[in-house]
DNA sequence: AAAATTGTTCGCGATTCGCGTACCTTTAAT
DNA sequence: ATTAAAGGTACGCGAATCGCGAACAATTTT
């Protein structure tokens, strides 16, 4: 799985192996090995190449399939902020009655 | 760090090696290692101890301090939905005004 | 078409894995 | 209080896997 999603990651910015190598301060072998599934990389090597990458190791190992992770508001089961000031349990909450609401409002528009 | 982060969310749960082993379909000693920091487990064993205890592996591997991810909403870096509709550009931007001008009205109650 | 860059594969030595075992500590039962 | 059971820790062993360098094919650049 994680090699699919690093030949994919990479091809979609167009890096080389060598490239990812040289960031990594690994062989360009050793890297050509993880996305060959020849190898696996390290838990070190997988953290890292999230951060190079831009994408989550939860995305690279497969646990989810969004690159960028989807949040469905109404699952509290996670913290929020706006400029880094938490939400509070009132704020979500009129949060998503104000998008239910103005869904509701374009939908009579029509 | 995984080390650490398994053996708090272990204990947290009140969990015994030989419980956590028994779901994994590993050795007790073989887990006992992971928390020891005595041997890492395989990227496998990463995902599925993350579905174990309910959170990442970001959290797991410390990419992430938050056991329950923290999102800021005004770096669109991911995506959202309410009622499993993704959210537009533009809802996200109303969205954040209404937090802010909420914010502001209840400063000046004061 | 030659040179340079990129990608693929593999053998080697070194590292690390998972398991079983042994042993100590803590908890539960009688 | 004594014993049994369960939980936790440490380590040796054989097997598996790592990272690297090297050799070579494929592709791109000059």
């Amino acid at each position: 799985m994680i090699s699919k999603r690093l030949s994919e990651l990479r091809k979609k910015r167009q890096w080389s192996l060598q490239y990812i190598a040289d960031q990594l301060n690994i062989a360009k072998s050793t890297y050509a090995g993880y996305e060959s599934g020849y190898r696996q990389p390290s838990l070190e090597a997988v953290k890292e190449l999230a951060t190079l990458f831009g994408t989550t190791t939860d995305y690279l190992l497969g646990v989810t399939n969004d690159e960028q992770p989807t949040i469905e508001l109404t699952n509290a089961a996670f913290h929020m902020t706006v400029d880094g000031e938490p939400l509070t349990e009132d704020e979500i909450i009129q949060l998503i009655a104000f998008i239910r609401t103005k869904r509701e409002l374009e939908k009579h528009k029509k």
